[in-house]
DNA sequence: TAAAATTATTTTAAGCTTAAAATGTTTGTA
DNA sequence: TACAAACATTTTAAGCTTAAAATAATTTTA
């Protein structure tokens, strides 16, 4: 979100190869990596505002009841850290907010005595379900400007791009990359 | 970052048309939302962590060193929000903890009381120039998986939603969407 | 079964981020 | 010149995020 690079991504600014030698390669990869943080910015930025200013909610919030919303029976504290990839302190603090506004449940999970169980309430439910086309409308716009050839050569290339990122992570984690 | 998203940009989880009746154009447009968000998250997340455990810095922190390289003569601290695109509390709190660490030197402006001046210290560039190769590697490494004509064209077709964000967003502010 | 290991969650400390209020300084104007 | 407006910055309050430590409960194992 905040980066080197927002501010990078326009034509003045050429990423420079200066004394400390960088190769073409890696300078093409910076500039396309500057781009997409700044798309990414600029869409995360204007949703999480206009959730905050439109629908009074907080865009990590949001998150929450999307990742509850099919689960009636709820899920454990655990399993939403999971989905949201976020860590468990996080979604404690997170649920907290949430049961204070009514828009959560949580209850002891009464076979494991660790465990809570959390789900939507009616109040929340309802109000995700407002949210949805809404959100889905912003979305729109936003993209709106493209015609859907480029969007779906755009949709093809960025899963090449995750996979990509995935296997250098990996490699990466196991020890098998000097970085 | 943290979003709905992130996980569902799976194959399993089609975005479904609910009963809040969603046009296919709103659900393209989200799923090309969520991977752009997925991809985008990845390497945030990695450089994130790479800049913590292995040049023990914070990626925030490594921004405000990128924006002030340049200026040997310092820059204000509006000017410094400003190219972040972040608010000016913000960069106090960043500018604090690098002057703390003696990266960054912050002095009076002689002319204006008002403004204060920030820029590199020798160790703040030298640390600077340490790690710019090294974050382009990363970068290279993550993207090493695309060929040179597929990141090239990711590249235009980013730009291309870049512009189209920003007509969405600045006919919003304009008051003329009625979302 | 008792101790050890694992699992689920919360708490803590630190930093990031924002919007709004507060402070101090400079500039424009009546 | 006084006073109003504008400007630069910091402070405050709230929320997000993480890693690491602490708690509590369950499962494994000796």
């Amino acid at each position: 979100m905040t980066d080197v690079l927002k501010l990078a991504d326009n034509e003045e600014s050429e990423v420079q190869d200066k004394e400390t030698a960088v190769s073409p390669e890696a300078a093409l990869s910076l500039r396309v990596w500057l781009r997409l943080l700044t798309c990414s910015s600029l869409i995360e930025r204007e949703i999480r505002s206009r959730l905050v200013r439109d629908l009074e909610i907080t865009l990590p919030q949001f998150d929450v009841l999307a990742q509850l919303e099919r689960d009636y029976d709820g899920v454990t504290m655990s399993q939403l850290s999971q989905r949201m990839m976020v860590t468990n302190g996080n979604v404690t603090g997170l649920v907290d907010r949430l049961a204070r506004e009514g828009l959560v449940h949580r209850e002891a999970d009464p076979h494991d005595r660790r465990s809570n169980r959390v789900s939507l309430t009616p109040a929340g439910r309802a109000k995700f379900n407002k949210m949805v086309p809404i959100h889905h409308g912003w979305l729109e716009d936003m993209l709106g400007g493209l015609d859907k050839e480029t969007i779906e050569q755009l949709y093809e290339h960025l899963k090449g791009l995750k996979t990509s990122i995935l296997e250098a992570n990996q490699k990466s984690a196991n020890g098998q990359n000097s970085n």
